[in-house]
DNA sequence: TCCAGGTTACTGGTAGGACCAGTCGAGCTG
DNA sequence: CAGCTCGACTGGTCCTACCAGTAACCTGGA
């Protein structure tokens, strides 16, 4: 077959890591099925051979990556989860706070983000969706005089409202990520701003732009409406120097005339 | 300070967990950083007061979410590790496979992605970035009699320096796990496809027209031309059902006058 | 003096035993 | 038949022990 023989380099595999992998393939291969349980720790201590150290690690590991559930005294042993994003926007989470990320960094991927769900949303929305933006528009427009707190809860709702309305479950993830990495640097400053029932009631105006869009499903405009309406936000708790990219996404730079508000 | 009590439900956590979070802790707050060490196990058994078992497998752990690595017989303990894309790649995978994920929605996230790092670039691309996407450029025109694979790597390469220009690693970052997702999905079919040589030489027309509207600082148009690229590159891959959200996306659905090619 | 060699004191990987606190169901008790 | 008790499980944690690997140190010879 090949011409000369090929050796490849082996590394060590942990025993653990065998018993991770057999676990993840037959779940991959369909043979162990969300809901269904794995057989007792003992019992894996019997099939695989290895000691219950060892079974105990790898059940950690499948644990932490959201493969598997281990409740004490459940009779019927380790549950086979679901697949749930959690694990991964916990990965993003580390990303944006760990690496080098900067608060322009993150703004500049949040109207990427936001902007595209916007578009998709107009064009793909049911009524039933739509019906749900309103009704999260709606509880912002009351929290409006309960405080920032309240205001804001709602204003996440409807963002997820219409992350879902897009129907990509990639672009919700990474949109409530990073939205809750936004905020969590920045949101102090926010609440502390002495202007704040004024930042809500403009706040109120954009997303009821975007909205009216989104129902007119007038996709381009959602999305752009929807980059500048957080260039606008945002943008002032972001060094002048580093605001270009922000500026580069909002699509307009080449048209000084028109509808700038 | 609260007008009542309030009792918050209390769930069990595991001893190993609190080992858990406490490295990530350190880590977080920057009190452990990417090739410091940690001490070793019974190091850390005197340091935590658990057992080697419970902090073996607080470490196994970490180690499957790519936070340290263990190496039998170092002297050193385990080693922090910087921070690494592929465990993001990884559950990204596992989601695709899990059908939590389409094909769909991972193009349309890649459409998103690699046409806001386009438009970054264009804007704000400096003489050296674009001297190394035209290297990479060269590199897949020499490549397209080589076969698919050396092809296929030199793509890579030029995505990641589009990437790299738009000076935003969320973008980066996410836009190489999502492509690595896509590529191992449809990989083989596109190796098998009996016109892969008509395939790399469209693929190729298109990433120099993207090229050379990053060199004359096109944004807007990069981002466009970026978007209808991958469309008109992976659509075919896609249920006609599906397509919906991607055509959503090319931003011209109300123009089927001009040059749709 | 310098270097090659082996010794040694660690490291992590694995095994297996023991005990505890839960959970659940079988079976006893009323 | 309802309700309770009890026992046989579960997973969580601890412990000791041993093995194999690594690297620094130590020792011998050149």
């Amino acid at each position: 077959m090949t011409d000369r023989v090929e050796f490849q380099p082996v590394k060590p595999v942990r025993l653990y890591q065998r018993i991770v992998e057999q676990v993840e393939g037959a779940i991959a291969r369909g043979e162990l099925n969300p809901g269904e349980r794995l057989p007792s720790e003992r019992e894996l201590v019997a099939q695989f051979g290895a000691s219950r150290s060892t079974v105990r690690e790898a059940l950690r590991v499948l644990e932490s990556t959201g493969v598997v559930r281990s409740r004490p005294g459940d009779p019927n042993g380790p549950e086979v989860l679901p697949f749930s994003t959690s694990t991964l926007a916990k990965q993003l989470t580390r990303l944006t706070q760990a690496q080098e990320v900067s608060l322009a960094d993150l703004i500049s991927f949040r109207m990427v983000l936001d902007s595209s769900a916007n578009m998709l949303a107009a064009r793909l929305r049911t009524d039933d969706e739509l019906a749900v933006m309103e009704s999260t528009i709606a509880r912002m427009r009351a929290a409006i005089d309960a405080g920032y707190d309240d205001f804001s809860a709602a204003d996440v709702a409807f963002h997820d409202a219409v992350a879902q309305a897009s129907g990509n479950m990639l672009l919700q993830v990474c949109n409530h990520v990073v939205r809750g990495a936004v905020l969590s640097l920045i949101s102090d400053k926010i609440a502390h701003a002495r202007n704040s029932a004024a930042l809500m009631s403009q706040s109120m105006r954009h997303h009821e732009e975007v909205l009216a869009l989104i129902r007119d499903r007038d996709s381009q405009g959602a999305g752009q409406i929807s980059r500048r309406n957080l260039f606008d936000y945002y943008a002032s708790y972001v060094p002048k120097a580093e605001r270009e990219p922000l500026r580069a996404l909002l699509l307009e730079p080449e048209t000084p005339s028109g509808e700038v508000r």
